[in-house]
DNA sequence: AATGAATGAGGTTTCATTCAT
DNA sequence: GATGAATGAAACCTCATTCAT
């Protein structure tokens, strides 16, 4: 394949990814007919099945390609920071400016895919597990530092740390009129799970 | 209608409820037809339409019925406590044992309910709310007291507090060989919470 | 169930059956959709479903039904007579008959089936074999009694005997304005295959 | 076009047609997809659209080829032969000896072929018709010859002939381990097909 | 002549729901 | 209230064919 055959073939897939984000954020994922997404990318029904081998594999490749970007994002979003706890802070905030920059990419993130079967019951989430990860060393990182205190699980923290923002983040999405902004939850979440986290220095120790 | 009738029609009612936690736990929501709770009930097809106004009913007929009972009981865990941080813990606890004890039932409302478009988009959840609303007003008694700092959010950290005992919940359910137990889980989220939000005063103890 | 029950059952499945074989032989198997059998059976799409698994179970009940009907029939046509060639002659004739009266059945056995990839590939065509073992112990009992050649082999000849007739028939049936009465044919092949089985005694003049 | 050219094309032409005959042998007519031949005979999809209207076209090209082939030998086969009866016999077992050895041109003439609505419906099968004509006309020759009894039908006989030969060959394709050989069968249809036609002279024992 | 990406028509089947009994 | 046979809408996906290059 030239390269000119590659790129316009890798155009008109994003092309079709793209039409699928606004389609499913719009309508839901069930809610949307495969020829809707055609409608919308400009291509016929049948073009959509030469790039992704189902409906529902559409869907998981949004959440591959997307998660993947986050992914990267936030590893060089905590790259020039040394202070673990800086570094939850700014993953938080950055988890919450992604959703509410690109809010039809969150509400295919966040809702739509969950309403999928395929994706909750046969499709294994690795990249879900890499985002968490990125916390995960974190946490690690800072317990050896010694910031953290020992006694916090990063595997257990991780996941509550996620499903923190994850549970704002849905409901921010679902609810039109939101009393807060998502910026002000993340610094909230963060300062919550920082002040839960550290390691008390030579101030009073709490015993446990 | 008779007090036996009334009896007769709770009685056919709950079998249907329970036929249904059955089934939409095995199969899932999506992956269950109202003949498959049919026959788990012992009742015909449209007997289930004589309690219930279509399949998204029922579904979130058992939510409401379960929740009611979580929010009673998770009301009756914490009335004999009084300090606002232990109950948040008993909370988290309760939460977590609620999931493992009924498994069954944790299935269906932290994964299957979210399978289901309806719920999501046209369903208020008033009672997930209410749910919520309890750690709220826990939070808002320790804000008032003293206990909890009075830069914590309620609205925000009751939902974050929530946010990361379900996503906890949602993966010991979905990975059968979970790493670490709910108990333990629960404890990990609490401690973190409590130390997150305790307010930091002349008091050199916490007692969590 | 009760009996009015069943009957109206088997009504509804006859019915199905009726419009299938009027549908079929009108526009064939494939050119035909369920919903036009299921509109000249006056019923709904999905009530066929309630009584065939799918389109090609629909095809296979005719097949069974009207092969069952025709195996019966044929045992019923040659009990009466002894003469195992006789026999032979009154199956040839039978076997035309019945194309020439239920010419739409015939149009679908002979040629719709072949048409169908599930028939030929998958189904084991039991009634077929069925039908052509009623030929086959003609055969066998006249090579018994000694007025059929002991060289012959009932197995051979049993499929040579059904070949020829289904192919006369297939014709006769695509061809419109056939040149020869299938009656004629039947009795062609009868002659034909009698005087070349037939063990030849003393006699120097076949009757036949 | 230059002799090259020509030769190319013939080449690339029964290159698609050998390849067809493979693929469809393989999976059946329905089964295979125009890629699939594609693939098989290492040109582009597009590519079999220049040689071929459609791929009923191509099904039928077989048919002519193969056909062409066969009636073309046949009438080598019976060129030497002088007696009709005799002739009979080697259309026969030349017959069966074709299934034999081009076992998967027999699959896609004597299975895949009926499986094409186009085929039996729309296309007139004038090779079939060539084919059986050779039958007919030694049928003839013999009747006029006085071999072959007068009242004997050649339209009927060679269709039953020819049928009797199919079933046969049909049967023995679509069972892997058939009990009879093909030779066997030839012979014994053969058999009873002279003996059944052939008129009763003043000799006794027929010597076929 | 060769390519292969793009096209788009077309139909079976499921299953929630109804309603006559 | 209970039944369960009947209903009918709704959409994914395949693949033969085309045509710009």
């Amino acid at each position: 394949m030239s390269l000119a055959a590659q790129q316009r073939k890798h155009s008109k897939r994003q092309q079709i990814i793209d039409a699928a984000v606004e389609v499913f954020a719009r309508s839901g994922f069930h809610g949307s007919r495969v020829a809707d997404v055609a409608r919308e990318a400009e291509v016929a029904d049948g073009t959509i099945y030469n790039y992704f081998k189902s409906k529902d594999d559409l869907l998981i490749s949004i959440f591959e390609q997307k998660m993947g970007d986050m992914i990267q994002q936030a590893e060089e979003v905590i790259a020039p920071v040394s202070d673990p706890l800086e570094k939850l802070r700014r993953l938080a905030c950055f988890h919450m400016d992604n959703v509410e920059r690109h809010i039809n990419v969150a509400k295919v993130l966040q809702v739509e895919l969950r309403l999928s079967n395929t994706f909750m019951k046969e499709y294994e989430p690795v990249r879900l597990r890499q985002y968490m990860d990125i916390i995960g060393r974190v946490l690690e990182e800072g317990i050896a530092s010694g910031v953290i205190r020992s006694d916090v699980s990063s595997v257990i923290v991780r996941r509550a740390f996620f499903g923190a923002l994850d549970e704002i983040a849905m409901q921010w999405i679902l609810t039109p009129g939101a009393r807060y902004g998502l910026r002000e939850s993340a610094e909230q979440i963060a300062r919550v799970f920082v002040r839960g986290i550290q390691a008390t220095g030579p101030r009073v120790s709490p015993s446990v």
